[in-house]
DNA sequence: TAGATTGTTAATCGATTAACAATC
DNA sequence: TAGATTGTTAATCGATTAACAATC
């Protein structure tokens, strides 16, 4: 298997997302200059980011096939194989998630919700039902379930954490905003908004500073 | 201004919850290695970071003192500051954030919604009110507000973007699941779900495929 | 043909890691 | 003292950028 950095990884999406708008507007062939000027990034990048992932090499002077890359695209990231996934915390994000539109896009389907609140468990959210954690290792049997999204307050985030993984979790998708350790046979990627924050933050006063 | 990379602003917020995580099971002062094993990096890392924002020395043997570091990252992630923040586009994800109760230790409170929808305009969510797009000038400079939450559908999110940095936007935290352009005087960064999904999802195909 | 764009190979840059003397 | 941990300086590693011949 080849190797891609995370950052070349965390593009790719951007890339998909871009092509599906120019072929909304009607073009069938792209550049990686015009890649480049649209999103920011160098036309070196793009080109060797594609030349990664593509089998087919691009033209020169007309660049590649729109429809082609897209599909190269959604392969790669896994968006042609609608995943099942799990989200647990059903609060407020736990609930915004679940009415999340985009992730079927992506490829990725939350089939149920689990949380420890009584009063929740037995209602639907998004059509989805909310379940008690006693039912997590069975669910995730069920249902095939590769994905855990982990949506609870950080407190419980590494017992929830030791908890899914015992149950059968291999993947799972942290937006508890503090780090949980698991065992090196299960993948852990964090939706960190604080680090995140850092960024802008830090962007924003060298900016103030600078003028 | 000392030169932070991307990746090294992200990590203070990682280490800062740590640290108080620490301080709270009484714990006084602190070493790399501790830092290093605890969170999963290289000690190494942990002291060149450390350094860098520190102006004080750690001493051999002991580490530094919990507290001062603490204070310390307070300070450079601007979380003594309490910066008011705007959020456009009160839908399940924005109202989320809307609910969501780390902002204010991270140094920054949502004084008020935006939306287009006429239903939501004048309701409160989360006691902060939810105003008109026609409003938005006014709050940025009322508030002082210096950064806007975009939490917008894909489709509309360069356009309110475009309006919010006429409107006197400086610093947009962008969740909307696209790139958008801004001018060289402002400053963007993105909470990219997709980005992070493709990262979770390759090492998990990777973990599979190894086993 | 001329020019835009490609893929490849080399150079640069920056971040992480390693080595090690200093010190509490 | 001995040992853990520090800060600094050098080495390594990897990612990005630059250069350029190939080609549609």
């Amino acid at each position: 298997m080849k190797k891609y950095s995370k950052n070349q990884l965390q593009r790719y999406p951007i890339y998909l997302k871009y092509l599906r708008q120019l072929k909304e507007q009607g073009h069938t062939s792209v550049s990686s200059p015009l890649i480049a000027k649209e999103l920011g990034y160098s036309e070196e990048q793009i080109r060797k980011d594609l030349q990664l992932v593509s089998n087919e090499a691009g033209r020169p002077k007309k660049g590649r096939n729109i429809d082609k890359l897209i599909e190269t695209l959604e392969n790669f990231l896994g968006y042609s194989s609608q995943a099942n996934a799990l989200l647990i915390g059903v609060g407020h994000l736990g609930n915004a998630l679940m009415n999340y539109p985009f992730f079927e896009e992506m490829g990725i389907k939350i089939v149920a919700g689990f949380d420890s609140d009584k009063e929740k468990i037995g209602s639907l959210v998004n059509e989805k039902p909310i379940l008690a954690m006693e039912e997590l290792s069975r669910s995730i049997k069920e249902y095939k379930a590769n994905i855990i999204i982990l949506t609870v307050p950080a407190n419980v985030a590494q017992n929830v954490t030791d908890f899914a993984v015992k149950a059968g979790a291999r993947a799972i998708w942290n937006f508890a905003p503090i780090h949980v350790n698991v065992p090196g046979d299960v993948v852990i990627e964090d939706v960190n908004m604080a680090s995140s924050l850092a960024v802008l933050w830090h962007r924003y006063l060298n900016l103030k500073n600078i003028d």
